[in-house]
DNA sequence: CCAATCGTGGACAACAAATATCCGCGATAG
DNA sequence: CTATCGCGGATATTTGTTGTCCACGATTGG
């Protein structure tokens, strides 16, 4: 199990656009150059969550991307479903109604003990991310940080 | 991100091997067959459990394998982990140490607050499926399916 | 209207991980 | 001593992640 590397890409540059000025836009070159990030597949993740309306992109010459909507109304569940997509980790394969002792299908209506225990692990992962949201983690940056990072985007 | 069917398959067979009386091992064909499973590749799985403890192998004829400990001892978690290797999924890669604006390393001694959002989830996640044991499993199987089981591995 | 800029999305390649099989080895029961 | 059964290494096969490239459409500015 391994959440992929797009995440952090994405919530990364979350952050930082979220110290842009409203209207701002951010072009994709050099959010890739910030975190030295490889430009074309960094685009990929970048499409996903603007097409999750996560980020919103600006086509044509002083294009780039600013945030969708404003940084405390993203939470990090937001950003992980748009990069990760939303098919649960966990895809019960229904043993139990397979092999020798496989059970008739009218005894597996309700999920089984396994599937509930590891959808409600899920349920718990989602929850704790969406507790969080990009206004949090601009908030959580250090003073320096926040400042210098303010200052590239404007 | 992905769960791995060995999970499913390990906490299938753990739960039927729990019904089987203390002393009494399973052979692995027979595991298998009673799921519909690889064999040589369930294999794989059983062994990543003995080696964690969480079953014991007895080999030689008449071998095969029984639970570790007492089925209300092994939580899913300590299946998961066994299963799955305990390498968190959010590998940080510090991202902000990269690129055009790269942080010094001394304002990177604490873990950035996404790093610290993803271990926090991820331990939600953990905390969750150590609420639950095998013994817990065997508790919600319908009460046929627990005896017809029972028959089958005793 | 034209040309340069910039995001879009599809095709494709390289690489890593999950899935699956096989076989020689050691342990052990009878 | 031999047949049984788990162990673990070597090795394919398939799938997913990572990464690149290019033709296209939208937009800005001359």
């Amino acid at each position: 199990m391994k959440i992929s590397q797009g995440v952090e890409w994405g919530l990364h540059c979350a952050t930082l656009l979220a110290l842009a000025p409203p209207d701002r836009v951010v072009r994709r070159d050099r959010l890739a150059a910030h975190y030295g990030l490889p430009e074309a597949y960094l685009a990929k993740h970048l499409q996903a969550m603007a097409r999750a309306g996560v980020l919103h992109a600006v086509p044509g010459p002083r294009g780039g991307y600013r945030l969708g909507r404003e940084a405390a109304r993203i939470t990090v569940l937001d950003v992980v479903e748009a990069v990760e997509g939303s098919t649960p980790p966990f895809l019960c394969q229904e043993i139990r109604q397979r092999g020798t002792g496989a059970l008739p299908p009218d005894q597996c209506r309700r999920p089984c003990a396994i599937h509930a225990t590891m959808t409600a692990a899920d349920q718990a992962w989602r929850a704790s991310l969406r507790t969080v949201t990009i206004a949090d983690l601009v908030a959580r940056l250090p003073a320096g940080v926040r400042e210098r990072n303010e200052k590239i985007v404007s």
